[in-house]
DNA sequence: CCACAGTAACTTGTGCACAAGTTAATTGAG
DNA sequence: CTCAATTAACTTGTGCACAAGTTACTGTGG
């Protein structure tokens, strides 16, 4: 039952540890850790559902959305209703947004320097914990049914 | 600069996984994921002051304070000011504190479960990431000292 | 055509998480 | 001893994160 010995509060201050290394970096851009999630997102795709976006992030329209409308605010995107589907909403970058990808070329160097791993050391921990979210999933997914 | 490529998001994606997994059981106890590492530890050293609660968290005074505010008002725990130094404030299990420890013995049981890993895997996993804490922490006092 | 189940998004309320600023008690240099 | 710096805790404000409930649109069976 001792705190440091659970898997659980690794990840959890990991988590915490990770975001705030990041903090500092993405002041500057003015951009909030999950908030530069959604643009590494939309600097791929150029334009993505809320649907799309929740289900990438593993997040809840309740938090994407005022998320999305924060983004708005600040001018990267753009929010319109698709017109195929009037149910689903797009967001879309502006230029402003667009830009902003040049300034976060930075990011990922940095936080590579800050992680003090090699690249296949970082590789090997990236898809063990892609693999502990499988096996969640799965495992909530079971309980669900049950 | 792909998103499922990145360690942070595979971090930030488990941590939210593994404190979804705990919440049906804690529903059970009464407690969010904070409010049981709390209980963790004051099952083990029975009073804390709010800074070594903080500290063992790693968590702001701002975050505490209202969590375990809330503890007292689950009638879990008392908050009283130090005789010897009067700054501090303490946190002491109540009877109904104590008593939780034992319904909360499954938890731990619960959640080996669902991780799907082996003790050993398990272990090495969580020093890794105690290790990349410590490195984190290490390169953010580094870059504080510039 | 029409009730209706299902889906996409939004809203409200609670609880972290952290920055920045405030207050009160303690410590220590001169 | 005195007062300035430090420390412990609290407060305020912003932004996730998620549960639960609401609204609007879609597609299908009858």
């Amino acid at each position: 039952m001792l705190l440091e010995d659970q898997l659980c509060f690794a990840i959890y201050a990991a988590s915490r540890a990770v975001t705030a290394a990041y903090r500092p970096l993405l002041d500057e851009l003015g951009l909030t850790y999950p908030q530069y999630l959604v643009m590494l997102l939309l600097w791929k795709h150029g334009s993505l559902t809320v649907k799309e976006v929740a289900t990438a992030l593993h997040l809840d329209y309740g938090t994407v959305t005022p998320l999305l409308k924060r983004l708005q605010g600040a001018g990267l995107i753009a929010r319109r209703r698709r017109t195929d589907d009037e149910r689903g909403v797009e967001a879309v970058l502006t230029d402003e947004g667009r830009d902003l990808q040049a300034r976060a070329l930075g990011v990922p160097v940095g936080m590579a320097e800050a992680f003090g791993l090699e690249a296949d050391e970082r590789d090997a921990l990236r898809d063990r914990l892609h693999a502990l979210v499988e096996s969640m999933d799965a495992y909530a997914g079971a309980g669900r049914s049950s």
